[in-house]
DNA sequence: CATGAATGAGTGTTCATTCAT
DNA sequence: CATGAATGAACACTCATTCAT
């Protein structure tokens, strides 16, 4: 019976063997795993012995790639949110339109990627724990605060250089989004972990809202010359 | 009918023996000590020592008032927030003026009652924590969440009665004021906690801003015929 | 108005005022109390406030006749089990007719004082609690033990004296009939803690029986020369 | 057939890795210590540290074996009663003789392997614990107190079968000879826990004596028609 | 005398981390 | 590399004892 057959020159970086692309992928592995451990149980509540068995690995496995439970903790962190900035800042070099769809496009792309995703859920663990983990705080400012902050700025610059939102305190804008966004991140953690609440949040009826609020306030009157 | 005499000026039975005394001011300063723990470390990192320790009391005389960790940290929401509440519905019962002005009368009440205050970072232990404590997460609904929408929506209700607001959804506006609150609350944990961060964040600024694109986005348009 | 009158000379001991009295009572009824939370849960699992509450005093008091836990259990292994002894001595000593019917009733004064009674509880306290009291198992021995089978064996050698018994080593039958009391005071706290359990023990029947066993291994064969 | 090749004489897979032997041992050693410091100090009086530390093993390693201290003390006592019941089954079936010599052995069988061993003082923690531990008299029960009436009663039923004894009452005969068993058990942990004191109890001569006294009362009489 | 608030040493249990295999 | 047995520091909670009132 044939063996697996050599893989062709060239290519083997491409397909490695079993073990080995078992190994390449494990970090992803634990991340995900220790994820989604960290956001169901909070940061505290989590075993390592839960996030191993969660992967399918032995604890001893874990420390073998991460070296501590912070450093775990900081990578689903890094691990989670750095990607996606790039794509936005991409959609707001391309885009052509109205400033208002930008916006929209990127709250929707926002929503997408890290609002409906477990990853939201890291949201509420660093507002939960960056007071134990100084380096932490000035990470999560680093590589997550400052470039949505620079980020959000240039779609708003935009509007106003075209003419098209008045002038206004930029960065207050920015905050106006960000406030929506942490809302929704953490709504679900609030009273949104009850079965039956009084509040049900439609994320797609809320962002269109907010936004309709924002920009009705933002954008220059129009017609009424 | 013989009375026991009437004490000597001064009252000497108002002020109790000095045990007494300090017996009813205890739950206050242990509530106080809790308070301070928790925002400060979390709630699983604050160790029931350390909040006798900084109550001045033995670890024995914290139990003797809350049965638990978990008594303790309700206790003190409860604390916390249930009583600023009753104070802003007097506040839109008795408004007289603008709607406008209303609510910024109740955000700066919040503000300074709450927001400024360390209650302010009980949002961030609940969400932190709300995950591991269903009934804390009932408890917050019902007595914070949910008076807390009343008292707004009939604050936006009465904007729209009187002819100031447009007819707008009511919990949207009401979602966006606490997204506002919630946004205050978590700043000192997040980026804020960092000694030199490049959004310094002025409470007042930021309320007066979100208000106002509030505001002229609810406004009726006017004087424009 | 008259005052309660003096009591009548000599008579000032026997009807005490209602507080001396309540005061004279008081070792008594912490004895009780103590007593039945002993026995019911255990030395170690009963606090001294259980025993405080059942008593209806405060902790405090209950410190004010025995100076600690130990000290209390002691106390109350003297109050239940000494007085019974010199009774028994009295049946013994004035004691006319057979033997075995002398045997009989010493069981049965045995069974209704201390056997069937919260009494015979401390036997399983004593076992349970003497290897960390070495003062308790002497002032056990002492007090319990030794008059234990003087009684018992004076009560032997009078069958043997009387000729109604055979020669037979004394110890021996009184360590028989100690253990037939064991059997009985330990039952309840054995297979007897069970509300159904498969060998319910009558005390009467069961000690007719040994008593029965024991005797006729015991009595000189008569009747067939 | 190509087997596997049979490893070199001694049999290296015979003995496995110093650490899964180990791990093999433990329990068992785990139970050894823990009989030997409940036994001593009583259930409530020893530390888990205790019996980790005569283990030779941390607190945390015990832990890794038996959840609680409870079920410890359980796995103690079925660990060291159980197997031996059915040792003394076995001997009822096989034997052959009178069934007064029966009695002797198995009574001589119980002295060796549990009563003269420090599982006799599994009977005195059982008796101070059960009233804490409801399903712990359930088990007992079960476990051991029905199987050695099962056991004892059929050896007198033997007796009585085969013409020995006269007919009694056998749950009356297995209550005697259990009334002794327990004697001789709680003997240590009463007075025999004096270094002097004034009867000291041979058990073999306790077990010969009372066995005769027994017998005496149920054999039928012989030879005097 | 009586109270009960206060104490703090003590213990069961957990879990991040290590390391022999 | 991977394992999982072992560790031991840490912490919530209890309760006998004290003492100011």
């Amino acid at each position: 019976m044939p063996k697996t057959p050599a893989p062709p020159l060239g290519d083997a970086a491409a397909t490695p063997p079993a073990r080995q692309r078992r190994k390449a992928e494990r970090p992803q592995e634990l991340l995900d795993a220790a994820l989604a451990q960290f956001v169901s149980k909070g940061l505290a509540a989590t075993r390592m012995d839960d996030v191993a068995r969660q992967a399918g690995v032995s604890k001893g496995t874990l420390y073998l790639y991460y070296p501590s439970k912070d450093e775990l903790f900081k990578a689903v962190v890094r691990n989670s949110v750095v990607t996606v900035l790039t794509e936005g800042s991409d959609i707001v070099d391309r885009f052509e339109g109205p400033t208002s769809e930008l916006l929209h496009t990127l709250m929707h792309t926002w929503w997408s990627r890290i609002g409906a995703s477990k990853a939201s859920g890291i949201f509420k663990l660093v507002v939960a724990d960056v007071g134990n983990m100084p380096e932490l705080a000035q990470f999560y400012l680093d590589e997550v605060i400052v470039p949505t902050h620079q980020l959000l700025g240039r779609a708003v610059e935009r509007g106003v250089a075209r003419g098209e939102f008045r002038a206004f305190d930029v960065t207050a804008v920015v905050q106006s989004l960000m406030a929506s966004a942490q809302f929704l991140m953490l709504y679900p953690y609030c009273v949104g972990s009850l079965p039956d609440h009084p509040f049900p949040l439609d994320a797609e009826t809320f962002m269109k809202t907010q936004m309709e609020l924002l920009l009705h306030g933002l954008e220059v009157p129009r017609g009424h010359a």
